[in-house]
DNA sequence: TTGACTTACAAAATCGGTTTTGTAAGACTA
DNA sequence: TAGTCTTACAAAACCGATTTTGTAAGTCAA
């Protein structure tokens, strides 16, 4: 009553070889107390057979699943985010060297993904997770921390000193981002930023304020609009800042959806991006090249960071101490042409924008 | 030498209640020899104990994984596609409710992903694959037919009568779409195609050609342009078109990342799409709607397909004919602005973008 | 009252590997 | 030449569940 394909078992390797299936299984391992004639018949016989072994009847003698667990969280409905999928195609190739495999679920709320945690370690399904997009105060990283399950987090929290992490430096990106616009003239730099639960979000406007601070600039809190991170929050973050009697010329985006959705803001009132308002934006999405104008951002290789963050979770499977492996990266500006020199004073843009508010909004492209 | 956080085995629970293991295993089953109560005092100290039946172990009983795989196909460097995560997240939220997992590798060569999808079955770490992006002859679909192994395919073959499969309907979809731009008053329109291997590419290409001889319009080689299905395909792709010496004034294109690319080539050259070009991609990617102009496009939900699929897969696991599970869906064009009534004759165009191409190309966005 | 059924479990077999323990045969030492 | 070591493998235990088989006690019909 085999399973269907009638996968072929230790047992039938052993028996055609006339041994037993201890003798293979160590064959198979490596263990140096076989004789190099059996080691050869057996190995043929596995050759022959087309045997491989049971990765379950492994695991549950081993103790291991060869299995890495990653739980996405899923907004209500705002799809998953384009940074995750480069994300996983660099943990899954990682991995693949390696012979391990990736599982991968979703979660919709913050009790549906530690309960999902919670079943992939009770039932031993992974051996370790990846954590991505962390929170200020992450409740996964504090259950993980607190069962002593292994794993390793793509962004740090509020105390990262317990735990295996990778992360961009956030702090200094936004600074000198800060810096950069400065540069171009810019001296009213608006920022649209997230909620301040999510890590980077934090860190993004703190290097904001700092940046500003050792440029010598008043930090105005109205210049500050934070906005759910996707489109519409920039959208929405755009025409809030915008809309100031006196407004910025220059937003930083703490993402590039907040920096698509605020180009969105600019096109449909007029502004010409890149000179009447400056947008950057941070995540390096491939899209970001194609947009009108290609947008100016900061990139992090999301396929890289998969691959770091794959290699460091098997270092500590492998035993090494989580406190050894912390790691920070730097972010690079990618400039493409939302950013240039200030073509007016935000007077100027103000007046501009007010006069646009009140006709029909642009319907869309003025082309040429 | 339990295993780290010493998880708990249906060896305690017994002998915490008094009772042999095979009984707790008969309650966790709901079996029905088992008096209520004994059943309480185990289903007690199953909670007290916050016991958890081990997957492996059950696995290897059962000869079920209770786990799906997914094996995706990754250009050389070209990166993940982002329909891909949507579709994933429909997967995961399908499987989610059954407790089911999702197994996710990637495979950069067609031999990778035969020998990926080999060492998953053989080494029994998935019941079943999701097959994304079909080939005409798919040497996926060909090799999991062979050995027998359940799956579902996400798009047809050359013949897809022997298994189960969820498909757009292409070809009503791209006829659909040559009779829309006929509408608007194109009579030249081009195909922004993808190379033949792909089932979806050749499909859409025949729907365009039964359109235009549905309508009478004399089907013209000339105007089928087969690319690459990225940015950079729909770049190379409308430059070939537009540059015949009589264009097409509308561009149908079998890929938003196409049509992305087919933008952008019109905004480098100053036409303005939406009425000098009309560009119509397919996939409905959300950040279409955010471009200049909003991309019309053909729209599938990624995620509902995902979900689609799962149950399709859980269906044939489950023992179902899978002949009997073939759906064809409906794609439904989403307009937005890319689309309009030409604004100039394919010989004005012609002439417009020779004068274009001779001066400096624009920079970017002309703003208003 | 006795044989035949149920009921409610215990005990053992099983899944397919890995690991530990045991052991015959030959090699080596004293 | 007897005792000790290796060598090379067999045999059995084990991982943690599920499933099959076995059985004592109670029920029921004849």
């Amino acid at each position: 009553m085999s399973r269907l394909r009638g996968s072929v078992t230790i047992d039938d390797v052993a028996r055609h070889v006339g041994v037993a299936k201890g003798t293979v299984s160590r064959v198979l391992n490596n263990y140096t107390d076989i004789s190099e004639g059996t080691r050869k018949r057996i190995l043929k016989a596995v050759q022959d057979l087309g045997y491989q072994p049971s990765a379950t009847a492994r695991n549950l003698k081993r103790g291991r699943q060869d299995t890495l667990g990653i739980v996405i969280p899923v907004g209500h409905g705002s799809g998953a985010d384009p940074f995750l999928s480069e994300f996983i195609d660099g943990i899954a190739r990682a991995l693949d060297e390696l012979g391990l495999d990736l599982l991968v679920t979703t979660a919709h709320s913050r009790t549906h993904m530690i309960e999902t945690l919670q079943r992939l370690m009770a039932r031993r399904k992974v051996d370790g997770f990846i954590v991505t997009r962390t929170e200020v105060d992450d409740p996964r990283i504090a259950h993980l921390l607190e069962q002593g399950f292994p794993f390793v987090a793509h962004g740090r929290t509020r105390d990262p000193s317990g735990y295996a992490w990778f992360d961009i430096d956030n702090e200094s990106a936004f600074a000198d981002g800060v810096r950069h616009l400065y540069s171009l003239g810019h001296e009213r730099i608006g920022l649209i930023g997230g909620t301040l639960d999510l890590n980077f979000a934090l860190q993004r406007r703190n290097g904001y304020r700092q940046g500003l601070e050792a440029l010598g600039l008043a930090h105005d809190p109205e210049l500050e609009s934070l906005q759910d991170v996707g489109e519409k929050g920039g959208f929405a973050g755009a025409k809030a800042l915008l809309s100031l009697s006196e407004p910025p010329t220059a937003l930083l985006c703490v993402t590039d959806a907040l920096a698509i959705g605020a180009v969105q803001f600019c096109r449909k009132f007029g502004l010409k991006v890149g000179s009447d308002v400056t947008v950057i934006g941070y995540d390096g999405l491939p899209v970001g090249e194609y947009l009108d104008p290609p947008l100016t951002t900061f990139s992090q290789s999301a396929q890289d960071a998969g691959g770091r963050v794959a290699r460091m979770l098997i270092d500590v499977l492998d035993g090494k101490d989580p406190k050894s492996l912390q790691a920070l990266a730097q972010a690079t500006l990618i400039r493409r042409a939302s950013d240039g020199a200030p073509s007016m004073t935000p007077a100027a843009l103000s007046e501009a924008l007010r006069d646009r508010l009140k006709q029909q909004p642009h319907s869309g492209s003025k082309g040429v």
